[in-house]
DNA sequence: TTGTGGTGT
C-alpha cells in the first residue's frame, strides 16, 4: 500500500511518464478520505494470502472505484489484467471514466470497459490492465477461453444482486480457480447473506468495509392489512412530511406505474407547493431526466418503482417513504408463464430503500408497515435464477461445454421443473440432440442477441421465404417498452386504432406493420434533420412511442449484422406475396405456445397443459373465434390470465409436428384424452388435406 | 373487454 502511495505522490505519472494534471493532488486527497481507504492494507493482505476473498461493503464506501485501482497497481508487475464486473452498463462506463480520470490516463488505454459488443480498450498492445465489464460480457469471454490466461484477478461487484450472469460467473470461476491457482477472485457484496458466498467458496475469509452513509432514522407505521389503501396512506404520509418536517426532498417507493400515477395525481391535487415527479423505467428518458434533476425552489417529491433502489440516484433525498411492496417476477415452468405479482420486499431491499435517505445528510425513512411486518419479511430477495425461465441459460451453458445441466453447481439451483422444461424445449426446438450435444442450429442460437427461440423462428421462416419478416416480428416482440405511447386520456381511441389497423388476424404482423410505418416515415428524414423532433407529431398522431421504435430499429440492425455474419442468412420478405408464410412459420416455431379456442369471451386453452386464459383485450383477434392461436406470452396479473401477442393459425400446419401426433396428445389419469377438442380439430384438418390432395 | 418491477447480449 505504501508503495502505491509513493507512486501516486511521485513527481510524474509512473504509467505515462508525463506530468500529473493540475488537480491530481486534490483528487488523491479526496480518494484518501473515502471510508474504504482505511481498509486497503487489510484487504491487500487478505488478497495476498487467499485465492478467494469476500468483501462485505456498506454503501458509499468507494469500493467499486478504489479496490480495482489498488489491485491494478498490485498486479502491474505480473503483466496481467484485473476485471471488475457490473450488473449494469451505466455503472461499468461511469466507473471506467472516473477511475481513468483518477489515474490520469486516457480512457481505453490503461483503464477501459467492455459492455456487450461495445469495447473501449487497448486490445493489441495489451495496455488495458483494468477493465470494467458487464457481467454478461465476461460470461461470453469465459465461453471462448475458460481459463482466463490474461487475467490476474476477477472482481464481481454488487454480487448481492444475484443476477443470473453473476451466479453463472461464480459457478464457472469456482472451477477455473482449481485449474489456475494464481487466479484470484474477489466477491464484493452489500452486507446481506454474506456467509452464503463464504460457504460457496469453501469458507474463504471476509473483510468488512464501512460506508459513508449518514444516519437514517427508521419509523414504522400501522401493521399492513388487506384493507389499508396504500395510495391514500402514501399521500397522507407525504403530506405530513411536507407540512411538518424540515427541508429536503422526498422519495416514495411504490410497486408500479398504476399506483405511482394515482399517487402523483392526488399529491398534485392536494399539495400545490410540492413538485411531484413519477419515475419508472417505461417513462421516456426525457421525463426520467426531469425527475432525476428536479429544479426550482419548491420541495420535490419523486414517486418511484424499484428503479430508484439501485439503478438511479437522486440528489438531496432526505425522506424515504417505503410501501414495503414491489412487483416481482414469478416463473411457472409447467406453463412457461411469467407472472408479475405484488409482494412484500425483502429486509435487504427495505434497508437499501431506507439508505437512499442518507446519501447526502442524515435522513428519515417512514415505512408504511409495522416492525412486526418487517421481521416477517425474507432476509434477502430470491436470486434471479429461481424466478426466470431457464431455456436461454441452459443453452448458454451447453454452448460453453457444460453438458451436465442438471449437475451444474449453482449457488442456488434453478427449480427442477425449470431445468426439465428447458431441456425438453431445447430438444423440441432442434437445438439439443438426444446425446446431450448441441446441434449446429443450437450453437448459433446460443450466441443470438435476443431470446434463442427467435433464432429458430427465423430459421423456419427462411425455409418458407420470410426470414426477414420474422426478424421484424422478433424485434418488436423483444422490445421491453411498448411501441404504443402511454396517454391515458387517449387510451380507448388508441386501442380502437390498433385493432382496426390490423389487416390479418395477427398481433405479431400488426406490431411489425407499425414498425414498418415508422421506418417508412423515418426514411423521409434528411441527413441533417433530427429524427426525434421530425417524427414527434407523426408519432403522437399515431399513438406511437419514438424511443421504443428507435430502440427496435437498433436491435434490428444488430440482428441483421449477426444473421449476415454468423448465420449467413440471405434477406427474404415473403409477407407481401404470400400471406400464409409468416403465420405458418410462427405456428411451427411456437408450437409449444399453441392454444385452442374454448368458447365465447375469447377464451383459449393451452395445449397440452389445458390452462385457460383469454386474449388480451387489445388483440386484433378479439371476437374472431379463431380455432387455433400461437401466442408470444402467457401472463397473469392478479386473477386475470391473458394471451399476449397472438396469431391465428390453421390446424393444417400443426398435423405434421411431432407434439401433435396422435400418440403424443395429453391423457387424463383414466387414459382418456385430456383435450378431445384437439384430436377432433387435427382429424378434421387431416381430412381437409386429404380432400384437397385427391382433387 | 385491460393496464405490468428491473437488468443484459
Amino acid at each position: 500500500m505504501a508503495q502505491i502511495q509513493r507512486l501516486e505522490d511521485a513527481a510524474t505519472n509512473p504509467l505515462t511518464g508525463s506530468e500529473w494534471p493540475a488537480d491530481h493532488s486534490k483528487i488523491v486527497q479526496g480518494r484518501r478520505t473515502l471510508p474504504v481507504h482505511g481498509n486497503l492494507d487489510e484487504i491487500l493482505e487478505a488478497y495476498h494470502q487467499n485465492q478467494v476473498l469476500v468483501l462485505s461493503c456498506e454503501t458509499g464506501s468507494g469500493k467499486s472505484s478504489q479496490i480495482p485501482q489498488m489491485l491494478f497497481y498490485d498486479e502491474y508487475e505480473s503483466g496481467l489484467r484485473v476485471a471488475c464486473t457490473q450488473p449494469r452498463r451505466l455503472a461499468a462506463t461511469t466507473l471506467a471514466e472516473r477511475v481513468s480520470k483518477e489515474m490520469a490516463v486516457v480512457l481505453g488505454e490503461e483503464v477501459g470497459y467492455v459492455i456487450g459488443g461495445e469495447k473501449k480498450m487497448d486490445k493489441k498492445m495489451k495496455k488495458s490492465r483494468l477493465l470494467y465489464m458487464t457481467e454478461d460480457s465476461l460470461v461470453r469471454r469465459l465461453g471462448s477461453d475458460n481459463n482466463f490466461p490474461d487475467f490476474a484477478c476477477i472482481i464481481i461487484d454488487e454480487a448481492h444482486e444475484r443476477t443470473v450472469e453473476a451466479d453463472m460467473l461464480m459457478a464457472l470461476l469456482k472451477k477455473t480457480l482449481r485449474h489456475r491457482k494464481d487466479l484470484k477472485l474477489i466477491i464484493m457484496s452489500a452486507p446481506v447473506n454474506i456467509s452464503k458466498f463464504q460457504d460457496y467458496f469453501n469458507g474463504c475469509p471476509l473483510v468488512h468495509v464501512a460506508g459513508q452513509n449518514h444516519k437514517v432514522e427508521i419509523n414504522y407505521l400501522a401493521p399492513r392489512t388487506a384493507c389499508n389503501d396504500l395510495r391514500a396512506l402514501a399521500v397522507n404520509v407525504v403530506a405530513m412530511i411536507h407540512q411538518s418536517y424540515g427541508p429536503g426532498n422526498i422519495l416514495v417507493f411504490l410497486p408500479g406505474q398504476g399506483e405511482i400515477n394515482q399517487v402523483c395525481d392526488l399529491l398534485r391535487k392536494y399539495l400545490k407547493d410540492l413538485d411531484v415527479f413519477a419515475l419508472y423505467s417505461k417513462l421516456s428518458s426525457r421525463k426520467q431526466h426531469m425527475a432525476l434533476n428536479p429544479e426550482g425552489p419548491n420541495r420535490k417529491c419523486i414517486v418511484s418503482t424499484n428503479i430508484a433502489e439501485t439503478s438511479l440516484t437522486i440528489d438531496n433525498i432526505v425522506y424515504v417513504v417505503d410501501s414495503g411492496l414491489s412487483r416481482q417476477l414469478v416463473y411457472n415452468p409447467r406453463l412457461d408463464m411469467d407472472m408479475l405479482r405484488v409482494a412484500p420486499i425483502s429486509q435487504a431491499s427495505a434497508n437499501q430503500r431506507a439508505g437512499r435517505a442518507g446519501l447526502t445528510k442524515n435522513g428519515v425513512c417512514l415505512r408504511l408497515y409495522s416492525k412486526e411486518d418487517f421481521e416477517l419479511m425474507d432476509a434477502s430477495t430470491e436470486p434471479d435464477i429461481r424466478r426466470r425461465s431457464f431455456q436461454a441459460t441452459a443453452l448458454r451453458l451447453l454452448s460453453i461445454g457444460y453438458m451436465n445441466i442438471v449437475g451444474f453447481k449453482w449457488m442456488d439451483a434453478p427449480h427442477p421443473d425449470s431445468i426439465l422444461r428447458a431441456a425438453q424445449d431445447l430438444q423440441d426446438w432442434g437445438f439439443l440432440k438426444d446425446d446431450g450435444f448441441l446441434t449446429p442450429l443450437g450453437r448459433i442460437a446460443a450466441h443470438f442477441p435476443i431470446d434463442p427461440i427467435w433464432y429458430r423462428a427465423i430459421h423456419i421462416g427462411a425455409g418458407l421465404g420470410c426470414a426477414f419478416d420474422i426478424v421484424d416480428i422478433a424485434v418488436v416482440c423483444h422490445s421491453q417498452k411498448s411501441i404504443f405511447a402511454h396517454a391515458p386520456e387517449h387510451q380507448r381511441v388508441a386501442d380502437l386504432f390498433r385493432a382496426t389497423a390490423a389487416r390479418y388476424p395477427s398481433d405479431h404482423v400488426a406490431l411489425a406493420n407499425f414498425f414498418h410505418m415508422f421506418m417508412a416515415e423515418r426514411e423521409k428524414c434528411q441527413p441533417d434533420e433530427d429524427p426525434r423532433s421530425k417524427l414527434h407529431d407523426w408519432c403522437k398522431y399515431n399513438f406511437l412511442d419514438f424511443d421504443a421504435l428507435e430502440g427496435i430499429r437498433n436491435t434490428r440492425k444488430r440482428l441483421h449484422k449477426f444473421l449476415g455474419a454468423t448465420a449467413k442468412l440471405k434477406p427474404s420478405m415473403a409477407s407481401q406475396r404470400d400471406v400464409t408464410s409468416v403465420p405458418k412459420a410462427l405456428a411451427i416455431a411456437f408450437a409449444h405456445h399453441a392454444a385452442i379456442y374454448n368458447g365465447g369471451d375469447d377464451e383459449y386453452r393451452t395445449v397440452p397443459e389445458n390452462t385457460s386464459g383469454r386474449l388480451s383485450p387489445t388483440s386484433c383477434l378479439v371476437n374472431g373465434n379463431w380455432e387455433w392461436i400461437v401466442y408470444h406470452r402467457f401472463s397473469a396479473t392478479g386473477t386475470k390470465v391473458y394471451f399476449e401477442i397472438a396469431t391465428a393459425i390453421d390446424a393444417e400446419w400443426l398435423v405434421d409436428l411431432p407434439n401433435f401426433q396422435e400418440n403424443q396428445l395429453a391423457l387424463k389419469k383414466d387414459g382418456s384424452l385430456r383435450q378431445p377438442k384437439v384430436k377432433n380439430s387435427l382429424d378434421a384438418a387431416k381430412a381437409r388435406i386429404a380432400a384437397s390432395t385427391t382433387i
